[in-house]
Formats: structure tokens, C-alpha cells, sequence
DNA sequence: GCGATATTGAACTATTCAGTTCTTTATCGG
DNA sequence: CCGATAAAGAACTGAATAGTTCAATATCGC
């Protein structure tokens, strides 16, 4: 046995996900994650391949942390948990605005192929947990067909969070369309 | 007088736009706006201050081509005109993916505080288009409310097209969200 | 406390980048 | 054709970057 480290993997990720979601792939640096995580790069480079490999365990870490959340799980399901999905999913923690996973989809030209499996992924089980929740409500069109748009409206939440516009702007067309769903 | 040079201000602009447009400021390279602009460094920097500097002149002119397609402008001002926005506001033109403008939000970290002017502005102008458009069709639902629900849905649509998802499934979910308004 | 072992920190490397400078070359007016 | 002028090209600069190497150091079992 030797010196045992000092931080865990998990440490790392948790640490270093805000960064990347802040400022995007390319525009992070070793040098922000070193300060970011606590860990410098010798210590990074034993417990990831390169920067490509920290970003998607950052994205994957995220996507669970999400996941783990259950927000389209809560029984009974109906319209109400996909508003709250509208509304809670986008985060709102200082520097962690919006999600981290539609803002990568920006960046999927820099970015390893992977992270584009990664977010395609999380987005088909989205979708999946959308339409449960709206087969329960028997509407009149195609619930796949709501789903989808419902993440299209959600996706387009995430990335107006860039912007400096209030909370309430948000929660307001959140329930307008939500009032449109239910038309459905 | 002496040589008259070989490019204008404005076809370089238009040659280095896609470039921004794909890649985002950060991950773009003097190098790729050379070989995309065919005029080298010391030409780029006669014309332009600097690559942020180039950038603001893409997004200008970015907007200003959108602006004179006058998609929302079209008499009978109505539904029609938001459904036409939607589907053909997003180009589709090889590397140009999407609304360059859209694409630019994820990045007001790097970017010049110019560029979140320019956006916010551009963002303003087509809420008050769409809105004008609403309002020909007198819904029960509040005019600005449709308006910004809206353009968070084209938002959404935008970034969607980083996805290899086909053509079809956006027309698709396009029209089941206009059925949903004309309901409004 | 000692040796084995693994982490840590810091110095180092090679590359790439935005931006500058200076020489060469092309075009104009006369 | 010539001199003035301005653009174009290429070489250069300094800073920053991702990634590496290696010596110093801390912790473990014994």
C-alpha cells in the first residue's frame, strides 16, 4: 500500500461539471478545472484519459444526477409532473443555468462522438418518460407527437436561460403552454 | 491611388460566418476564417479590429439577412406567417444548422458583451413581429404570452437541429404545435 | 520508524493561437 | 514607364494551451 489519494472521482466530476456547463468545452481550461476541482494535473491525467474523457463523465454524472431526481416519475402522472418538469428541470444554481446537456448540443462539433451519444440518449429517455406521463392524460393527438415538442419547448427554455431574463417571464410560459397542452 | 484590394468588407463577412456559425468564436481559428475567406491575416486586420470584431460583423449580418427574408412580414399578417417562421426560419444550408443567433447564446461567456446587444435586440424585434402576427388572429390567450411562448419553441427547434434528426420529425412537431395555438 | 508504493506538485515541452511587423508585389495616376 | 501608394504574403512574437515527466513527499503495512 501507498499514500492514498486525496480525492475520489466522483469528487472531481461534481466539481468540474459546473465549469464545463458554464463555459463550454473549448473554452475551459486545465488550468480553470485545477482550480475548480482542487486537484492539479498530475492528479487529473492518473484519473482521466484527457479533457475529452473528464467532459463526459461530467455529462454523464449530470445526466444521472437528473435522472435521480425523478421528476417525470412521480405518481399520479399526468400533466402536472411535466410541468414540473418545465419548470425544475432547467436549474437555476448560480453558475449552473439551464441544462447541461441541451447546451452541449452546441458544441457536439468540438466535442468527442460520445458526448453525442450520451446526450441522445438522455434525450430519447426524456421523451420516453414525457409520453408515459402524457398517455395518462388520453388526449386527442398523438402522444408521441406532444412529447417531442414538449422537449423542443423544454430545449428551448434551457438555452433562454443564457439570457438575463427573469424567473417569472419563464413560469409564466411555462403555464401558457402548459394551458395549450391540455387542449390537446 | 495605389492597389485596389481584392475583397470587400462584406464578402468576407459572408465567407466567415458559417465558420462561427459551425464552430462557435471559441473553437474557431484565424486559421479556418483565412482558408473560408481566402484573404490572409494581414488583410482580416486591416478591415477588422480583431476576431471578436469580425464576429459582431457576422452576427450583423446574420440578422440583417434574416430580417430582409421578411418571413413574418407577409400580408395576411396570421397563423400561416408563424407556421412559415418556424419551418423556414432555421436554415438548412450544409454547415449552416439552425439560427446563427440561437447558436450564439450558449456562448455570451466568451463572447463580447456587444454580441448579447445584438441577440437580445434581434430577439425583440421577432417577438414583436410574432405578436403582431397573433394579434390578426385574435386568440382568447394573451397576444405577448403566444408570442414569447413562441419564440422559446423556435429556440427550441434551433438547437434541435445539432441533432441528425431528420427534416420530416421537425415539420412534424411544427404543425402539432401550431395546432395547439390556433386552439389558443 | 522503515521500506515500499503511490500521490502530488512543479518544472518542462511542444504546439497552437491571436495578433504584429516588415518585405514583396501589384496597381494606379501621370 | 515611373514613382507613389496600398494590399498581400510570410515570417515573427509572446502568450496560453493540453499534455508529460520526474523528483519530492506522504501514507501504509509491518
Amino acid at each position: 500500500m501507498g499514500r492514498p489519494k486525496s480525492f475520489s472521482r466522483e469528487e472531481v466530476v461534481e466539481k468540474a461539471m459546473p465549469v464545463f456547463w458554464k463555459r463550454g468545452f473549448a473554452d475551459t481550461t486545465l488550468q480553470e478545472l485545477e482550480r475548480a476541482t482542487g486537484v492539479n494535473k498530475s492528479g487529473l491525467y492518473t484519473e482521466f484519459r484527457d479533457k475529452e474523457d473528464l467532459f463526459v463523465a461530467c455529462l454523464r454524472h449530470y445526466i444521472e444526477s437528473q435522472e435521480k431526481r425523478g421528476l417525470l416519475t412521480k405518481e399520479p402522472l399526468g400533466w402536472k409532473n411535466v410541468e414540473i418538469f418545465l419548470k425544475n428541470g432547467p436549474l437555476n444554481k448560480g453558475e449552473q443555468q439551464g441544462c447541461f446537456s441541451v447546451n452541449s448540443m452546441r458544441e457536439f462539433a468540438v466535442l468527442p462522438d460520445e458526448a453525442y451519444g450520451v446526450v441522445t440518449e438522455n434525450r430519447a429517455l426524456l421523451q420516453h418518460l414525457l409520453a408515459i406521463n402524457i398517455e395518462a392524460e388520453k388526449p386527442g393527438m398523438a402522444v408521441s407527437a406532444i412529447a417531442e415538442m414538449v422537449l423542443s419547448f423544454f430545449s428551448g427554455l434551457c438555452i433562454e436561460r443564457n439570457l438575463k431574463s427573469g424567473k417569472a417571464s419563464s413560469t409564466r410560459k411555462i403555464e401558457n403552454f402548459m394551458t395549450a397542452l391540455r387542449r390537446l
